[in-house]
DNA sequence: ATATTAAAAGACCTTTTGGTCTTTTAATAA
DNA sequence: TTATTAAAAGACCAAAAGGTCTTTTAATAT
């Protein structure tokens, strides 16, 4: 559904969210371990995500990764679209071809509610409430742990 | 939504059989110009769908694809199946963790009724039945008419 | 102060996807 | 029977995605 950055990205968000609910605050190796993802590939995310300001980070002895409580909860569109861009939320959703403004094919009318509900699910769904999800159960979730 | 080779693949299947609809035989560069993809590749998209048996097709003057009547519609499921694999169709949908079969994250269930919904749809939607739609309505639906 | 720790920065590499182009093969009309 | 037409085959190229590694910077404990 997502590309690796992205799938990494929330993976690795909703890892440091919920060790800092246990007052932890996690490195890069710890966190490319946690959510199975490739060490300086995570790293290099992390950094991406700093600089675009959903996550904070120190450097240095007893450093890593944690957020801003004062801000608002984390909607996973909002981390999806600085990622991939809009592409996944407009057009025809399905290339067929470009349907102009007024006239739809039939399978972007049927595609519409799909969308609808895609969108739903990425604004309403956070960083934290995941978290508070995962927390309430089984941690290990976040890796894997099927050959699947 | 898909990958380009995929969309190509159905603009393709699609004005051919739209074509057919008309008692004509298209050829590549037809093809490409009207379907608005690039006509080498769309050649190599088109001989490979020849390869995968879900398209005919003839060499020389008068040549080009065609399909063959007397098979059932060809759902755009098994189009995009054989180009893209499995994966549009299993999984967590999110990849935020890989679930197992019995511990799912809550996105997995959330997402789950959307991921019939778009099964639903590429298995009834075929490429006749598109065709039949464009072919009511206006042709050049198929083509880019706008910038967007 | 300085040794240690850990992120930041950025160069570099690999694979996949998307795309181009030339040569070969096959069909058919003249 | 050959000139013409059009797909098949496959080599090749470019951009993007995914991933690795080294060097630099900053924090902190001693």
């Amino acid at each position: 559904m997502f590309n690796k950055e992205t799938e990494y990205a929330l993976r690795g968000l909703v890892y440091v969210h919920l060790q800092q609910i246990k007052g932890l605050k996690p490195g890069i190796l710890e966190i490319a371990k946690e959510i199975d993802a490739p060490v300086f590939y995570t790293g290099k995310i992390l950094q991406r995500l700093v600089k675009m300001g959903f996550l904070q980070s120190t450097k240095g002895k007893g450093g890593g990764f944690y957020f801003d409580l004062t801000k608002a909860d984390l909607p996973l569109k909002s981390v999806i679209q600085a990622i991939e861009g809009e592409k996944a939320y407009s057009g025809c959703g399905f290339g067929l071809k470009s349907c102009s403004d007024d006239q739809h094919c039939s399978l972007h009318e049927q595609y519409a509610p799909i969308r609808e509900s895609i969108n739903k699910l990425v604004s309403q769904n956070t960083v934290q409430s995941l978290a508070r999800d995962f927390n309430g159960g089984d941690t290990i979730l976040l890796r894997r742990v099927t050959s699947q």
